[in-house]
DNA sequence: TTTCATTATATGGTATGCCAGAAACCACCG
DNA sequence: CGGTGGTTTCTGGCATACCATATAATGAAA
């Protein structure tokens, strides 16, 4: 008997309008280079709901819900803004960050499979201290997903969600860090180092590793990155 | 002339409904025992909304933020239930918490004054190991006092907002928590390490003793806390 | 008696309108 | 010309009404 297999996928979960707005309006607010000097920062309900095709109602849950998260700020009868963060809460960030990685670094050590470790060298062997200055861009995203890999690996699901969270609001500065060509090829020399202790199952040093190369970043931040 | 100065005092902010309805809340879910069995964590919309005397948009906004927050989770056209969070996610939580405490150990041995570190003996030395038993209730909240002090001196906001975050969640499974003189009298004999490490300006050792004595406390529960 | 279809109801989702406070505008007066 | 007081307007806060769907209730048929 030929099995006719039903191809059944999940009913189109129709979201609410108030997830898609959220959804749209941090996507948008992502989009925006909000850093920029002379960015309208001001958010405007009537104009937004126009824009979505939905009514304020929706959209005024939707931003109480970016307000919570700190991408908006609501001040009553004032208006709606988008936050800048400070110099001082961006380094705030690296800092946690380091400390979920790192120890993210550690659980990777205890409970990932050898294949699944095995499959960070893909995301690092492939360059080349050599021709860095060609690929800085691939570098940048391979970078992002090397990070991300880790934290996927420790299996540890909030870990990941605060990181996601982190990385929205620095993504917004990524473009005012200045890429040397240096600092990109120290950069991969740390991944190879954190890559041979996650194998060797080294935990402590893994830990420190993933610590100290975040630490690093906050290090070239505060030095070099100017926004207020 | 006499100047005769007048006394000017900000004006007293009245909150937004949104925000005190968030607040009250936030405050009536965490007196909930919502793990014992049979309670209903089931909210209604309407009901509530005549409890606080609001109306439900303010309320459906601050619920918003809830669900944003992981507190609540709105099932569209089903109901608003109060988040029972598995044992897997307290786990993971207290993993967190691990790591930034640890964290922001290692940052109070280098940016905290020798005085700031000193004022911790006071939430550490008051205990003798020999009558915990009969200040149990104390104890709990010296303890508690603790690791905020920790945080606080740490200087990082961010890691106070989110251990605060975590803080309220794991707050709800307290009194399911077994808490044995044993664990009592070792997790004091730890504080007096920490405290040690801290004023020895050991930021290494710091950060060591901080999330191993936090991640025995997820050890515990992971062997002793029964809650799915 | 059981089951299934139909209907009723309850509950969250959304749209809309009005209100209050803040800011912008303007006219009047010094 | 500048400042001050009043007025208008703009904008978010809140209440309410209606809508859509999930679930419960009901009744008819097997």
């Amino acid at each position: 008997m030929i099995k006719a297999q039903l191809e059944i996928q999940p009913i189109e979960e129709v979201q609410s309008l108030k997830s898609r707005t959220y959804d749209a309006l941090k996507t948008a607010i992502g989009g925006m280079k909000i850093y920029d000097p002379g960015v309208e920062l001001r958010l405007d309900e009537r104009a937004l709901s126009l824009q979505f095709g939905v009514s304020r109602t929706p959209l005024r849950e939707a931003l109480a819900q970016l307000e919570q998260e700190g991408l908006v700020r609501i001040a009553p009868r004032r208006g709606i803004f988008i936050v800048r963060k400070t110099k001082a809460e961006i380094l705030e960030m690296i800092t946690v960050w380091a400390a979920l990685e790192s120890m993210a670094a550690r659980l990777v050590t205890e409970v990932a499979t050898d294949a699944e470790i095995a499959e960070l060298h893909g995301l690092v062997d492939s360059f080349d201290s050599a021709d860095i200055e060609e690929h800085m861009g691939e570098y940048s995203d391979a970078n992002i997903r090397f990070h991300a890999a880790i934290v996927a690996l420790s299996g540890c699901k909030l870990i990941g969600e605060i990181t996601n969270g982190l990385f929205t609001h620095v993504r917004a500065i990524r473009q005012r860090t200045i890429f040397e060509r240096d600092r990109a090829r120290r950069s991969i020399v740390d991944h190879k180092e954190i890559v041979e202790a996650l194998e060797t199952r080294n935990g402590e040093r893994a830990e420190r590793l993933v610590r100290e190369h975040t630490l690093k970043l906050r290090q070239h931040v505060e030095q070099f990155v100017q926004l207020d």
